[in-house]
DNA sequence: CTAAAAAAGCGTAACAGCTCAACTTTCTGA
DNA sequence: TCAGAAAGTTGAGCTGTTACGCTTTTTTAG
């Protein structure tokens, strides 16, 4: 890695560093992009160069490749497993692992659950995989890959993260969540 | 009705129309707010005074109450239909009828549809009342308000008008999305 | 090896949507 | 009638974001 590359790293993580740590400290909307570049020593110009997706793409910055892990989910699953069973375990398989890995991971969700631009941003995120998600589901069930039923489970099952978030019990409402997708809506009247 | 109400509503009109003429004339990208403004005879803080959540809010200036036809919807549903049933019934009608009511409402919906922050816009005005359609489903069903099953029906109802938008067919694509939600996941591996 | 040219970082200035403090106009009621 | 409250309007200015040009580094050609 030549020496170039290593200092364009070395900026873009700058960057983050102090966005993550400004906007923990005095809250996202508290905190201006001339402020963020000024920290890393850059102007902002170069920030969005670094960033081209705008300010709430500097917390997100470990872009990691979630889409195979979900294709591969389907197409991988254990024989008698169904669909939204085996995105089911996926997903908070994926959420445990990455709270268990870096413990500042904690701060980053709040930071995100109590800004209604990095939810939307998170969501967006998510919901990139929609098409190659749906073409998954689509293929293994033989249906064309435009399919709209196929096309709503995935977009229902990229978004359950997003939504559970700030439940009381995360994990319960997913489980709740993907009871409604695998077996529909089974409530009744009361009384 | 005073004097003063009518001017404002008269300008409030004005904005409206001017904005959507100009939009779908060249494009909402293509089209910034003071000219809008100008075009009213007004300046740009008036516009933002009159639309206050901003330029997408300029395209939805009809703001029906959709709240109550939700939750009546599943309140008042017939005996032995579901409520996703109802939800279906619902949503659908609330479609045709606007169509067959204004020629114009053709330009309204293509508008939205080739213009990303008009349609997110237009999931969040759907979304707002997610909070009530999901107590009115918790309260049919005699669950908690805040049960996490009940929320997610309602999301992702409310969620599918804005999904269907594009699909070469969108009735029946609501069809099966509703499908989904009602019976579940049914697809099984293909050969 | 060196000169040129291609690429990439960087800052200035600007434009987009949007807000704030102040000024005018219109309505109210004693 | 006429203060003063309420509502409408405005120009200046803030924030995220981008286009343009300048400088620096890297690659390439002879």
């Amino acid at each position: 890695m030549g020496r170039r590359e290593r200092k364009k790293a070395a900026t873009r993580q700058a960057l983050a560093d102090a966005a993550l740590r400004l906007f923990t400290e005095r809250g996202y909307d508290e905190v201006g992009v001339r402020e963020i570049a000024d920290a890393a020593d850059v102007s902002a110009t170069t920030l969005f160069k670094h960033f081209p997706d705008g300010k709430e793409a500097l917390v997100f910055d470990q872009d990691v490749d979630r889409e195979a892990a979900l294709v591969a989910a389907v197409r991988e699953r254990p024989t008698g497993q169904s669909v939204p069973q085996a995105l089911h375990r996926m997903l908070l398989g994926e959420h445990s692992r990455r709270v268990h890995a870096d413990p500042r991971f904690d701060d980053f969700l709040r930071l995100i659950d109590t800004t209604p631009a990095l939810r939307e941003y998170a969501r967006r995120m998510w919901l990139r995989h929609e098409y190659a998600l749906a073409a998954a589901i689509a293929d293994d069930a033989g249906l064309p890959a435009d399919d709209p039923g196929c096309r709503a489970l995935a977009h229902f099952a990229l978004e359950a993260p997003v939504l559970v978030r700030g439940s009381r019990d995360p994990d319960t409402a997913l489980d709740r969540v993907f009871d409604l997708l695998g077996n529909g809506w089974t409530g009744t009247r009361a009384d």
